[in-house]
DNA sequence: CCCGGTCTTGTAAGCGCTTACATCACGCAT
DNA sequence: ATGCGTGATGTAAGCGCTTACAAGACCGGG
């Protein structure tokens, strides 16, 4: 194995000093071309690249943001952090990810490696978490943002949307059809603020009409979960005629056990989804849902968080959604 | 800003050496119980954390694994990501991420950087990439692995499945229900493999069958242009009864147009996908697919990839796929 | 022809950590 | 008593890089 070659290395083939060949890597404007041009031949014919760690050790800049997702797994946040991960390399950062599997636990755990990683900023998803998690951030000061929720003045900024008045939008779409009786299929609501903002949001647009308390069932992030939280709803509410859902995989799983159970969807039973993935237009009929921009809101929290570790102060962004109207709900039958 | 505390302040605050600090972290059994306690104790107190930088700089080690992946968007990759980072976590080592976005170019600089950021070993995806990349990794003597594809004996081990092998067993299976006019949507193929061995599987099955050879129209990882291709390929082929997908996404998009078409599906026209993912039993019909075993493939190229990283010799894997043969695929009507 | 300014390059001091080696204290065999 | 092995701790040399500061080269004006 051929020793990565250094600095030093470089150097000596140019016959300059290892100070000259740092600044022809870092400013090569101040070295002159002569000089520069015998310095990148000896890099090119040694094939030699920088080592990050010495480097960071002395810049205190790791050049590396770290991410902590609740899963990768879940499309919803693939996409946005697909997004979030494109613009940090186009600015020559490097993405180092975590994930926390919803335990907030092991949220501020994975927070506290990436700290001691170096990583220059991070970014979280949701509000939920131990005030803790804000407190190490602060006094190690090291910036952070929260994407996928929004809250204007919290510990650091956010970029998100806001989960209860898309939901919210939602259901009185629904209302204004003639629903009545309407109950939700929510993700699992414990240490997820998203989730709950969903749940509140649905709850709210039926008390502004005058219409009777929402019913909740929560199902886990999988079809298979949804269609048995929509028997237990059917076994509560007999004469539903809407069913939102807290994502559009809860509303997919609906759905499929709806026509299972020989519901005609929307004729005898309207479902919604959230979050308008690319299944929310393959399945039938096609799902009414919330459009989430998350690619946007990827793109927006990288900028913002290299924002913040530039320095520059940080303002949350609340970036709108949009309601898609598709077959899937309907006015109701009766 | 509290400046983060060094070992040097620990020592100081603990009365001894710095030497005596970094052993208790490292080696405790070395330093007598009574030290150790008042190292601890002075720990605890500065709420120290050692600088990853400084470490890695000395111990040649940063802990790090890194993945360069076409993106992350496609839920095919997410699975097995998360799965591999899982593992990784578990072992305490980070995953740094880089997405190549199917760009070959891309790709070998993102190998050149994570191994200049001194990734202790690097997941690839795929077989085909510029042989360039091999050697670099070779000479800089960093362990790497492949997953999504198999090849025995190649220049790094590899973690995956057949995919010729698994398309030619699901177009058999076509051709035994007596299929004899059979065309493919394939995933583009240049510098992927993985979508080339699909097509390379489905020929050859028809080819044992000694059927007519197979029309093959590319689309991008989208059912919108799936969708299109289908059109192209009904065109070409007025008579085909069998469409093979390269995915499930191509599938269920070829599927949605099928319906527009007012082709019925598997009536007039089957389609199958590849991949399995959960979409496949969400559409109407539940699609005839492959199941990857994404998830164990995920954690085995995590383990052989940790075990690699430890000098330990590592083999490669050839994990089974199976056929799920849902309702998308029928006996032709004719 | 000398002086000071400008521009380029070299010198060397760390950044925070690990670790080989030196040191020291102790206790036991001789 | 002397010497030596043993185990605990300290000393100090880097790891590869950046950067303040010093040094030298060169220029034009007085």
């Amino acid at each position: 194995m051929a020793k990565t070659p250094t600095l030093e290395d470089v150097a000596t083939r140019a016959g300059v000093s290892t100070a000259t060949v740092s600044r022809c890597l870092n400013q090569p404007d101040v070295v002159v071309e002569e000089t520069r041009a015998r310095v990148m031949e000896a890099v090119e014919a040694l094939g030699y690249a920088p080592n990050f760690s010495a480097r960071a050790l002395v810049a205190k800049r790791t050049q590396t943001i770290g991410a902590v997702i609740p899963t990768m797994e879940n499309a919803i946040f693939a996409e946005g952090i697909q997004a979030f991960q494109d613009v940090l390399q186009a600015e020559r950062y490097m993405l180092l990810v975590a994930s926390s599997g919803y335990d907030p636990a092991a949220e501020a755990e994975a927070v506290r490696t990436l700290i001691a990683r170096g990583a220059d900023g991070i970014l979280l998803i949701g509000l939920d978490r131990d005030p803790a998690v804000y407190d190490l951030l602060a006094t190690q000061s090291v910036p952070a943002v929260v994407a996928w929720a929004f809250a204007s003045g919290g510990p650091v900024p956010s970029v998100g949307f806001d989960n209860a008045a898309s939901m919210r939008a939602l259901v009185a779409q629904g209302v204004r059809l003639g629903h009545k009786r309407v109950a939700m299929i929510s993700g699992r609501t414990e240490g997820n603020d998203r989730a709950r903002a969903r749940v509140e949001g649905a709850t709210a647009a039926l008390r502004a009409a005058g219409l009777p308390d929402l019913v909740v069932e929560e199902a886990d992030y999988a079809t298979g979960a949804a269609a048995d939280a929509l028997d237990r709803l059917l076994d509560r509410v007999p004469d539903v005629t809407l069913v939102v859902c807290g994502n559009d995989v809860l509303a997919a799983g609906a759905m499929q056990r709806a026509h299972a159970l020989g519901l005609s969807v929307p004729g005898q039973l309207s479902v919604t989804g959230f979050d308008d993935l690319g299944l929310a237009r393959l399945v039938q009929p096609a799902l009414t849902t919330v459009r989430v921009p998350h690619k946007t809101m990827g793109e927006a929290a990288a900028r913002a968080l290299l924002a913040a570790v530039d320095g520059q102060a940080t303002e949350s962004l609340l970036l709108p959604t949009e309601l898609c109207l598709r077959d899937s709900l309907a006015a109701p039958k009766s």
